[in-house]
DNA sequence: AAGTGGTCTAGACCACTCT
DNA sequence: GAGTGGTCTAGACCACTTG
């Protein structure tokens, strides 16, 4: 471990360089999903640093989301959790006022011929071909929310052998299980569409629309997925909170 | 000092206990805003505590948005900056391209009586009176948001001396000089609405527009500030990271 | 009982700012 | 050069989880 690391040569913090190693093991090392990763005392003799270097380190992984501690078990690999997120943005009761658990189908898979603004965003060369999926959410059976998404070949190729209807109602779980690619964060931006008929939302042409573009990325921070919601503008609420 | 607090006699850990008592000099003591606070030798003295105990409890308030630090010179009360921010949801490109920082005049002042609604968001008594100030926000002479904000009379009563002229671009900035209400945080929450007729927008009827509520805070989380705003929702966009 | 992360201490030296 | 926060160490004991 001392070897195939060179701690101390960089003028980057000890802590900085530790979390940077940490985090490339965390996508090569395949550590089990399931199973804590070292404890800090083992870190701590791996890299020869002091224990309250690696603390530093792993604090700043879970900030990042990529890593969470819990006393007495471990630290462990922090799950996909923020599947729901374009939900997030639509208010919706039902007839009991309680918060309902949205349900997401695929209604088409196809294969497309990459082109230069959507490889552009996923960074990858303009020749590679795409995956193209389109999904609705629905909550009590109405639909909420549409989406299109694209997805790079050389990553997702097994995804075409699945039928839709074996797509499960997470798709990043589902990612990690049939693919193995591991969402760990995402940017996305909103805004305002009007003029456009969205075939499954099936809403009039004059009625206003919010268009979610996401960008979502794996622990590395490269981009592996592009997705475009739809919803009703008027069911749009969202809350933020500023410092 | 060592009197004036009992630690160690709650569960809570020393450098919350820490922090929580020096969250409440930030506001009660009046230290100098252009001064650093005392260095972390100092408080460490005071506090009887260890000097990464006291470095704890002060990175917390860092992560708040409350403290500053800045090597070589001290840790400081940070002022208010994030007075802009409902220009964050709206796009513009001046002629050049270029980012321009909008201007904020107020348009009216006047003294209210108060009302369930409005004084249960403020969380005063409902008998208390209220000030309401209308403002606009302009980008190079065009009016991109409509402002109504309603302020608690106990702490702002002093505005009401003052003509609108003389208000500044930035609010904050202005409260705590005029008022010395210090805003340190913000919950906002986002709709669109359609059929509202804005007097500064001058929209028509059936255009969108996209409204933010604000409640503002003091550095002990009490609200102080309640805002509306308005602006066209084709000009909406909003980019926000999930962890 | 053993092992994990959580809290806390008491130092050391470095990088930066100001005078 | 004096004083600030930034980094780093090498321990100690506590709270929690699991066998």
């Amino acid at each position: 471990m001392l070897d195939s690391i060179a701690l101390h040569n960089f003028k980057l913090p000890l802590y900085e360089q530790v979390r940077l190693h940490i985090q490339k093991r965390l996508s090569h090392d395949k550590w089990d999903i399931n199973q804590p990763i070292p404890t800090e005392q083992e870190l701590s003799q791996d890299y020869n640093v002091s224990i309250g270097t690696i603390r530093k380190a792993i604090e700043r992984l879970v900030e990042e989301g990529l890593l969470i501690k819990i006393q007495g078990k471990g630290t462990f690999i922090r799950k996909p959790s923020f599947s729901a997120s374009p939900m997030r943005f639509f208010r919706y009761r039902n007839a009991e006022g309680a918060s309902v658990e949205p349900i997401g189908q695929v209604k088409k898979i196809a294969q497309i011929a990459g082109n230069a603004t959507l490889n552009t965003i996923l960074q990858i060369p303009t020749q590679e071909r795409l995956i193209y999926l389109e999904r609705i959410r629905l909550v009590d059976n109405i639909i909420m929310v549409s989406e299109k998404i694209w997805l790079p070949m050389s990553l997702f190729s097994s995804l075409l052998e699945i039928p839709i209807q074996k797509f499960e109602n997470l798709l990043y779980p589902f990612y990690y299980k049939q693919c193995n690619q591991f969402i760990a964060s995402a940017t996305e931006n909103l805004s305002f569409i009007q003029h456009y008929q969205d075939p499954y939302l099936n809403n009039a042409i004059h009625e206003p629309l919010l268009k979610v573009c996401r960008i979502a990325k794996n622990i590395e921070h490269m981009p592996i997925e592009y997705r475009e919601s739809w919803g009703r503008a008027i069911d749009f609420n969202y809350e933020v909170h500023i410092i």
